[in-house]
DNA sequence: TTTGTTTACTTAATCGTTTTCGTACTTTTA
DNA sequence: TAAAAGTACGAAAACGATTAAGTAAACAAA
């Protein structure tokens, strides 16, 4: 590899001077550096960023804390949208990206914080993980500049989708379509669910519904077969209802499979509604009603913030920026005349 | 940060045998070394990638090219799982993973080449681009070591996964339900798409079966849109298929969609068939029949192969391997009495 | 006893940069 | 015309590790 030194004989100056030229130093002069990047595009020299690295404290890498207990990583199809705009994102302002080794099997591994440390990351992101994982916490409060996805964390930044409106929205939505028992089979207990839950309990309150004890049910995020059950359970009341809310899109299609078993048919019988606004439920018949998140606006605002504080420190104002989505209104929830 | 610089001065002796004693070398007495490392250990030692990297040439770090024409990048349900598996055993090894950047509209961007110098990537995988990018040709051309997913360049090592054995079990699977009449929408040009096709017309020729051109249209993977219209026009035909294979399982939605459009039924009045074999195909109802595809495996597989040819670059073969999928069998491939 | 061999370290160079300080020369100012 | 200021560059130390070569002491062999 072409390194500075190469350069610097090529042109008879300096390293030093060469390392000035191609910083654009003031001190340098223009026909000076203007001959040294030439012959350096010429040479093929591409700098060194261990050695910059060295030097500067500066990586220009950020980290990346992805895993949830799912295990389902990469393969998330709301937070893989996160993390491609994330990518995107960061990617424009000069900065990579790596993951934290997350393979908790390793005899030798590092914890993520001694990982982080080991490659200088100059910032991280987590999102998707167990937030009260002992290494996560070690993570967040150290003196590395981090965001995180949905979930808060005392004096750090985080980016949040607005779950309390995005359910009150929802409701609100099925409930002017003029449907009044409404169930809702909500996630397993985290942030994001009780955020969900006490607004879904809240937004009743105000629309003057009645939700019976009967109509909330919980299955786990992405669990087609708990919704399938669950969903069996509501139908199997002696009032069900005529709406059900699921945790999110991918789960709501057990849920749906359930209501075709019965030979039930969305929206005319009965309507659903998913969370997330996944993109295969906009390819499917009937389109999936759902509270569609700004997955591309998360991943991106995410990455900004994260780099605002990167680069200033001191000036940057620990902050939660809230993210809205939208209802997407699709075909799965039908009108009920009143 | 503490460096080895303080733990030789905690211990009282040289930094070189502190970076001896961390790394078990044997010309350091055992005691020494049990000394070095627990202070190592109290002191919170943590290595510097950078700096190891600037001595050793070597980063641990892998970079990873993975960014399609439609941009799809992360959230390609299918290539979402093979990186995932990738990711799962590279971080096994010990090796971290970098995207290499593919933003390709900065003003001062750096090409991959010159990006995986700057980085020092120890090897390279490369999926889902666009394999006739001159950048990306001088990537693989160059002596970094590089393992390619789905594309095989000359002398280069390349996990495929086998398009030509999968298009003619699935084909001679719906044959042996019975069907006759089968069309077959391919994805877009490219060679993924020219061994599926080329083997539908030799599987097709060597079952006796007749296809007739209009039965072979072209729609881009991934696209519902495309697919819908050209389902269409199937169904308009005099002499209708009776069953439909799709580019990929997303995109047959969009021909599910156009059946169900009809007032047809799955698989009463019509069949179709997938590829790919994605996560969502098999929680909706009717259970998409598919070539589900072994994304666990090609993702662990080019992962091992390039490690090891990181590892031992003169006594690696190059060569293709070839991971098989299965057809899936799911529910929408009717039988049809002969 | 002398020589050779181990053992257990240390010295010092090096990887490719950045950056502080210094220096020689030129130009401006009083 | 002498001092002050500015310009353009170089020398050298430093970042945090690795490693070849050297050395002193202890031990074994002749």
């Amino acid at each position: 590899m072409v390194s500075m030194k190469d350069i610097s004989m090529a042109c008879g100056v300096s390293v030093a001077t060469v390392s000035k030229a191609l910083n654009d130093h003031k001190d340098i002069g223009e026909e000076t550096k203007k001959r040294i990047k030439q012959i350096a595009k010429e040479m093929g020299y591409v700098p060194n960023s261990a050695s910059k690295a060295l030097k500067t404290r500066r990586t220009y890498n950020i980290g990346v804390l992805f895993a949830d207990e799912a295990r389902s990583g990469l393969t998330h199809d709301y937070f893989s949208y996160v993390l491609d705009s994330f990518k995107r994102t960061v990617e424009e302002q000069g900065y990579d990206m790596t993951f934290i080794n997350c393979c908790k099997t390793r005899a030798d591994r590092m914890s993520y914080l001694e990982h982080a440390r080991y490659r200088g990351f100059d910032g991280i992101v987590i999102a998707c993980v167990d937030f009260y994982d002992p290494e996560v916490l070690e993570l967040v409060r150290s003196d590395i500049p981090v965001v995180t996805i949905d979930h808060l964390f005392n004096n750090r930044i985080a980016i949040m989708s607005n779950n309390v409106k995005g359910m009150k929205d929802l409701l609100t939505f099925v409930y002017n379509k003029g449907h009044r028992r409404i169930a809702y089979i909500h996630g397993a207990d985290s942030a994001v669910t009780q955020s969900r839950l006490s607004s879904f309990y809240r937004t009743a309150q105000e629309l003057g519904l009645d939700i019976p004890d009967e109509y909330i049910k919980e299955a786990a995020y992405r669990d087609t077969d708990a919704t399938f059950v669950k969903t069996m359970e509501l139908l199997d009341l002696p009032n069900p209802p005529t709406c059900i809310l699921y945790p999110d899109d991918f789960a709501s299609f057990g849920g749906i499979n359930a209501i075709n078993d019965r030979g039930l048919d969305i929206p005319q019988d009965i309507s659903v509604a998913g969370y997330d606004g996944i993109r295969i439920g906009r390819h499917l018949e009937p389109q999936l009603t759902t509270l569609r998140q700004n997955t591309k606006q998360i991943g991106a605002q995410a990455a900004q913030n994260l780099i605002q504080l990167i680069e200033n420190p001191k000036t940057t104002v620990v902050q939660t920026v809230v993210i809205e989505g939208e209802v997407y209104e699709g075909k799965t929830v039908g009108t009920i005349e009143l």
